[in-house]
DNA sequence: AGATTTATACAGCGTTCGATGCACAAAGAT
DNA sequence: ATCTTTGTGCATCGAACGCTGTATAAATCT
């Protein structure tokens, strides 16, 4: 689809094409774009804030890019290769689903509200699904990635088969829940929220963990 | 502040001023920039869709509403005051904390999802909030209105005092909880949740409630 | 070395943005 | 009846928008 399928990275590692060399480094650029569009959204973000914080000029970036559209498009895929991990890395080994809701509720708490590292606050993606609804590269990202309900549903269900979650639980519902405090935390870290708030929140999700299993299992 | 302070009403009640009368309904006409804002946002809503959606000219417009940010101010407001009892009218009655909160969040999701009336999915404020960060008009509106955090924080601490909620709770932190699910749930509801899927989240969150308020007692 | 290919710098394209100036219309005030 | 005040319709304003045409610079290919 895209022209310049064959550069993978900004480096130049081998494979190098014709004519004049990229003066800029491309993965540079597409970070400075990145928080920049995270920062201040698809719409507020103009051509001159990008060329002026990617250090490029106009015709440069058409040429790397394609289009604003595109950029964004691949801005929102270097956010969740580059920032997903913060969210997931723990909750990935965690031994349990409940241990894993937990790790992935805290250190969502973490990142969210910029405490990790320096980063904007809230999730780019949320803030984009938002924001930007009339934009056709938000429907193809979504459509493209393993969301974090598909994820979070995955390890529910791991947990029912592992024997640390009762069958009766609806993972979907357990999972749509889960996401949801985090889709709130995020609106909650744009508002100017702190990480121990962030973190009260998750702390009172994970207080009711027990009682919400338990009450499926009444139930079921 | 504003010169035309003196017209509460768009109808032509008492008070008529001296020139030539508008010849349109204000109220219907930010009504429909309500609408507007609501299912676009800021943004992406320009003067050509609100003059066309409200059926004015835009002379009309900036002599009725002052400018663009005055007009998003004012449709905030509106919003609040014509939707708000949607997600507060039952739970204001409830005669306990659970039973307040639980009404909150049922009613959230019935009108987040559109099933309530014919309306735009998710809250205008949450949705406000994210995407015009950088307009004063949200500012100024967050700190002129009762929020939704600090009603519920009343709510709680009303329970405290009735005895339907242990002294141990952290009202603000529980508070803080049930505003982000509610917060979460605009989100999701606006990538297309519907109504069932809403109230799952919010039976969940309930399911947890008891347990959240024992671990609180234990706690402290 | 010469030809080809690509990147860069600069200026500017057509469009849309939020907001106004102007002439006229319709009401109250006298 | 006339003056004053205010709303409306139309035509625009200057600025910013996303994007591109042109000329030049820097690399590879033959």
């Amino acid at each position: 689809m895209h022209k310049d399928d064959a550069e993978q990275s900004g480096d130049l590692t081998l494979r190098r094409s014709r004519g004049r060399p990229r003066a800029f480094d491309r993965t540079a650029a597409l970070d400075a774009a990145t928080t920049l569009f995270w920062t201040n959204g698809y719409e507020a973000t103009s051509i001159s804030d990008l060329t002026e914080a990617m250090g490029i000029g106009a015709k440069s970036l058409y040429a790397a890019f394609g289009s604003k559209d595109a950029l964004f498009t691949e801005a929102l895929h270097h956010y969740v290769r580059k920032y997903g991990g913060l969210a997931w890395d723990r909750a990935r080994e965690a031994p349990t689903a409940r241990e894993a809701a937990s790790a992935f509720l805290y250190d969502s708490a973490a990142a969210l509200s910029g405490s990790v590292c320096d980063m904007p606050r809230g999730c780019m993606a949320t803030i984009a699904s938002l924001g930007c609804e009339g934009l056709a590269a938000v429907g193809e990202f979504a459509a493209s990635i393993e969301t974090t309900f598909q994820r979070l549903e995955a390890r529910l269900k791991k947990g029912v088969d592992d024997g640390d979650l009762p069958p009766s639980v609806d993972v979907a519902q357990l999972a749509r829940f889960v996401e949801t405090v985090q889709s709130g935390m995020s609106v909650k870290a744009r508002n100017g929220a702190d990480r121990a708030e962030l973190e009260g929140v998750a702390k009172v999700a994970m207080a009711g963990w027990d009682g919400i299993v338990r009450a499926a299992n009444a139930e079921g």
